[in-house]
DNA sequence: GGCACAACGGGCCGTTCGGCCCATTCAGAT
DNA sequence: ATCTGAATGGGCCGAACGGCCCGTTGTGCC
């Protein structure tokens, strides 16, 4: 049960200096991918126990790569990789299916267990993450993520940075109409009744950013 | 030069309180108000040394009682007392020429030496305020406060709790071509081009509350 | 007394907005 | 194989909005 793990990080030295780092501790590096569809390629191809993820990748992102690999491949577990102990993205992780989520300060050993521990079923997180979790899980009654779509988020950013529905239709490279498709989908999700509220709802939300 | 002093709050009790307090520091007090309107009329008519004035009174408030003393009568000093050390507000006072700023919980010996202090014509604030006031300005590059005016002000509250032009014309009774004038004075002032923009300057500014 | 300004108001007009109907395409889920 | 949902789009319409003109009243300031 030492593992075999499929490393995914978009820095090479980075790779590396796991590959070595595990491989000292006994656990075998079946692969190693640049981006999130190169991990998610290599994933159905060897199979891993375990794929260690960084979080921002090119071409697409390793909360989103590991979506599609939980999905398609139910049997292959995630560890998330991080710089920081970040919240939003960790709640997204997790809830894309990661089993682990580690900082890249943290020990070597440290890795190695947290891949031992998610290889035989287990999930396990650093300390640090912990403590974010729990501010997490305190100051969050509900989902606050995933309630508008990408694309209406984008509207609802833009909106907030000033623009009209015909500069939003700009931007975003669409007609009008879509724009205000989205908003009126925006205004249902968010429970308002014009821009206005909805930017406000918006703001507080977290969802957009402000000047 | 142990001042004359008037007392300015709408609690009775607090104003016995006080009065026996400043008296046994043989501080002579020689009125009470319990508004504002009552503090300006006593002011004018007994010209005492020091105004002691409380800043939540009704039927005009305390800064702006300080504020109209402070100019009808430049010789009489103002202390302000509030329960807490709120940046804004205190700002607000000193900005409308208060003397002297002091928290209701600081001991009697404070208020009287305060008192004193004032009366000589130096100015002095509790030593919670005095910790406010860095912060506050630290923070704060220019003048925030009096960009748009307090009737402005309420119509960019009511816009940011969700309500419509006729709903603010509603809720202030006036019509709502008043309320879009209001707009179109707070656009300008505030460089916005629709009550969305509108919104979101006046919360960056601190000129709403939010929720 | 005059001057500026806040607060109040009327009317007009073009643009924008939001609600409502609808259709197509494509990806992912069951 | 079907179905949901996201994203794209059209058309229509009434209400809301913002700009523009103009006015009166009151208060504070010089």
């Amino acid at each position: 049960m030492s593992g075999r793990v499929l490393l995914a990080d978009d820095h090479r030295i980075l790779r590396e200096g796991l590959r070595r780092s595990l491989e000292a501790q006994h656990i075998e590096v079946v692969g190693e991918a640049a981006d999130g569809d190169e991990a998610l390629e290599l994933a159905e191809a060897l199979r891993p126990d375990v794929v260690l993820m960084d979080v921002s990748m090119p071409v697409l992102d390793g909360v989103e790569a590991t979506r599609r690999i939980r999905q398609r491949l139910p049997e292959v577990r995630v560890v998330m990789l991080t710089m920081h102990a970040d919240e939003t993205t960790m709640a997204r992780a997790i809830r894309a299916g990661a089993d682990g989520y580690l900082v890249k300060d943290c020990s070597t050993e440290e890795i190695a267990e947290t891949v031992r521990l998610v290889a035989g079923g287990q999930t396990a997180v650093s300390r640090e993450v912990a403590v974010s979790m729990l501010r997490e899980v305190r100051s969050m009654p509900p989902e606050v993520e995933e309630v508008v779509s990408k694309r209406e988020e984008e509207v609802l950013q833009l909106i907030a940075d000033g623009c009209s529905s015909a500069e939003v239709a700009e931007q975003l490279f669409i007609s009008q109409k879509t724009v205000k498709n989205h908003l009126a989908s925006i205004y249902q999700k968010l429970d308002a009744r014009d821009r206005t509220q909805a930017v406000l709802r918006a703001v507080r939300m977290g969802i957009v950013r402000l000047g």
